[in-house]
DNA sequence: TCCCCTAACGTTAGTGACTAACATTAGGGG
DNA sequence: CCCCTAATGTTAGTCACTAACGTTAGGGGA
């Protein structure tokens, strides 16, 4: 009852994300119109907004912030910063690896317009926002936590960016590369 | 010859810039138009758009960068993060301070809208650049350059971001703060 | 002081992302 | 197999932003 169709959606949502990852790729995002996507995914321009909001919403697609939280919560040994980046890698670490072409695809796309790689930033908010409140429940001020937490997501998101960019490089090693200079030690 | 009428130029510009922010202010940003602010300023709608590119450019109008690469020009001892957060604190030092209530008027702005949190981030993207450059020129390899740059300058963004928000502390106070956290170390 | 040149501004006509309100269809559950 | 409702369609807008071209105002050189 509450809901019918359900593999319907799913299957106009999959041909839409397909359709506009190819069309970003051969056109760029900015020559892309969403009126186009939904031509060539056989639907209206409406049922493009209903499944991702945004003409963004297509390249942003995610649900990973729990097992961030739930490694960060409790630990309460050193700086911030090292809190969060251990936090994180523990948290990779237990996750199923993710399909990595498919994500290099996306990342790659975003690489290329500044709009974009604002609104990968715009997108880690809401994750930001989970280990800040994580950190504050276990005893931290606001503003350090707040600092601390955006600091490491947008170094891990530079990371990325830079591995989709330049293409070398496996995406575990360059996320655990950008984890190490993020949490104030250097590599080399 | 090059530049007759200097002075008409900037009071418009002057004009706009005070009108939008009292727009902004009353009626908030996304309820306010370009259209309105232009009527309010007594020039046409275009004549914003050739001041200041989009919407949010109104808000975001610095040029500081030079003094901050400078002071991170040469610093080659401990992690990346350190050398950009000292390398900060130095540039800060050396400037001029801002008024603070301008800034503070502008950052509470940008605090209260999620497009313009992002649209700050992509404003500072031209400073990390310019941070990267230099460290890449003093010998740091380009990624651990890009992450470090990154975290530190987001991690002062949400400082800043924090501070006019929550209206407690003085902005040389807060800005020290949010260095040290993004620095690796902990306060308190 | 008075033109004159050109920066600054205006007008018009458009594109494209996104929204609201309402109508229609398709497909799974009973 | 029909019915109910999620999923989609249609229409008509608003608003940020752009291109091309026409107009004015005000400071510098005579």
């Amino acid at each position: 009852m509450t809901q019918a169709n359900r593999s319907r959606a799913e299957a106009t949502r999959h041909r839409l994300t397909e359709v506009a990852l190819d069309l970003f790729e051969r056109d760029g995002f900015d020559r892309t119109t969403t009126a186009s996507i939904a031509a060539a995914a056989g639907v209206s321009e409406m049922t493009f907004f209903r499944h991702f909001g945004t003409k963004q919403g297509v390249l942003f697609d995610d649900p990973y912030d729990p097992a961030i939280v739930h490694a960060i919560a409790g630990r309460r040994e050193g700086p911030l910063l090292r809190r969060i980046t251990e936090g994180m890698r523990q948290a990779w670490a237990e996750l199923p690896e993710p399909a990595e072409a498919q994500v290099r695809r996306r990342i790659a796309i975003v690489a290329t317009t500044p709009e974009l790689r604002a609104g990968m930033r715009a997108n880690m908010e809401r994750t930001e926002d989970a280990v800040v409140g994580q950190l504050v429940a276990d005893g931290s001020n606001a503003f350090d936590a707040r600092v601390a937490a955006a600091s490491v997501m947008s170094g891990v998101a530079a990371g990325l960016l830079e591995w989709a960019a330049s293409s070398d490089g496996r995406l575990h090693d360059r996320l655990m590369a950008a984890l190490t200079v993020a949490g104030g030690a250097d590599r080399d």
